[in-house]
DNA sequence: ACATTTGATGTACAAACGTATACTTATCGT
DNA sequence: ACGATAAGTATACGTTTGTACATCAAATGT
């Protein structure tokens, strides 16, 4: 019998694999990552002590697999969003949009967002998010890079280096994500969209409108 | 006597305490912030088991010694910097030079970095900063839309409300320092600076050429 | 129907944690 | 010069940590 199939057993382990993961989320969201020990762990997902061992080797390779879930969903929602309107949109919506989508739910939640930050603070977990994620992450800056000389080219705008651009809008998203985390009650979703939108406006004027 | 005169017992107690909070520093940079036990914290200091409950009640006192120090180093840059431009230059230049420190040296250096992000992506430090820094933070805010505005006043840019934009600026600070962190060696400080300036000079660009 | 295998449990344990406390050292005021 | 006192040291202690391991329960294949 191959992994993963649907058999009793091991659709109930992949439920308690599960609830691990997102006590583990919870938790750290929070409080914090130092609350994640695997006595809280076990605890919040409601299962015994020992389960966290059988699912995951270390606790360490539980938080990969937690650190997997975020990139892979923030991943796919930017691939999607981009290869959906790459062929039938403009270089500029396609831009818009597929920046949009790490700027809403379900990417952009508060939750998530701890969890996120919990892993650039940490010089191991930086290192781990290198190695697993480099080609991915540097495929999508390429991606958003491209657009950008597309937009620039149409514009005759004279950035400079379409990926210093690219770097520039991804560290802003990045600011607007740790804002929504750090002062939630004095900003929101819609402020932060409202934000990128401006300045995306702003470098390309002849493409975005300020009032939309 | 009173605390803090220059008495031989009293100089190389600050001076232990220094060592203290530098070590924590760099540990943390190196490390992390689950690196920052007692014993690491004393080894790398350099002194004994004991002194740190000595210099602070609790290790957590400690740690916003440690906050203190940053968020000060960085307030009272941006202060004097402000206040050095605001009478005798334009809004333009004080908006942009009183940005720019923030993504210099010894603002931005990447030991620093490391331990802002670990205090942001803790629940509790969080809790702290706002409660500590509120004032100040919202002080620096809404001078950087006083600037927006005057700019907006000048130029006519219709950029909506100034202290969304203020935000925005901010997050992207925060974001490019973030950069810096985490991918070290494929960007620096005057990448930041270009990129900043590029996305400034896009905002407004009567006020800033994009030669420069 | 039943032996087998797999998932789940609970306990045990060494290591490391933060801090309180008893003890030393050396500077300070007189 | 010398007691007083403040700074620094070293040890000890009760908790909590992550993981290993022996045990138990039940779905599975024949």
């Amino acid at each position: 019998m191959p992994p993963g199939t649907e058999s009793l057993r091991s659709l109930r382990k992949q439920d308690n694999r599960r609830k691990l993961i997102e006590a583990t989320i919870s938790l750290i969201a929070e409080e914090g990552i130092s609350a994640v020990t695997v006595s809280r762990v076990v605890e919040r997902a409601g299962v015994s002590r020992g389960l966290i061992n059988l699912h995951f080797e270390t606790k360490e390779a539980m938080m990969i697999e937690v650190m997997d879930s975020l990139n892979h969903e923030w991943r796919d929602s930017s691939r999607e969003t981009y290869q959906a309107h790459d062929s039938n949109s403009t270089p500029a919506q396609t831009l818009l949009e597929t920046m949009m989508i790490s700027l809403s739910p379900p990417i952009m939640e508060p939750t998530k967002m701890a969890v996120w930050y919990c892993f650039y603070a940490d010089p191991w977990y930086r290192k781990v998010y290198e190695e697993r994620y480099f080609e991915t992450d540097q495929e999508t800056l390429e991606m958003i890079a491209g657009l950008i000389e597309a937009l620039d080219q149409e514009g005759g705008y004279r950035h400079g280096e379409a990926l210093i651009m690219a770097r520039a809008l991804r560290a802003l998203v990045n600011g607007l994500w740790l804002e929504l985390l750090t002062e939630p009650d004095k900003t929101n979703m819609d402020e932060a969209r409202t934000a990128f939108k401006a300045i995306l406006t702003g470098l390309f004027p002849k493409h975005y409108s300020a009032t939309a």
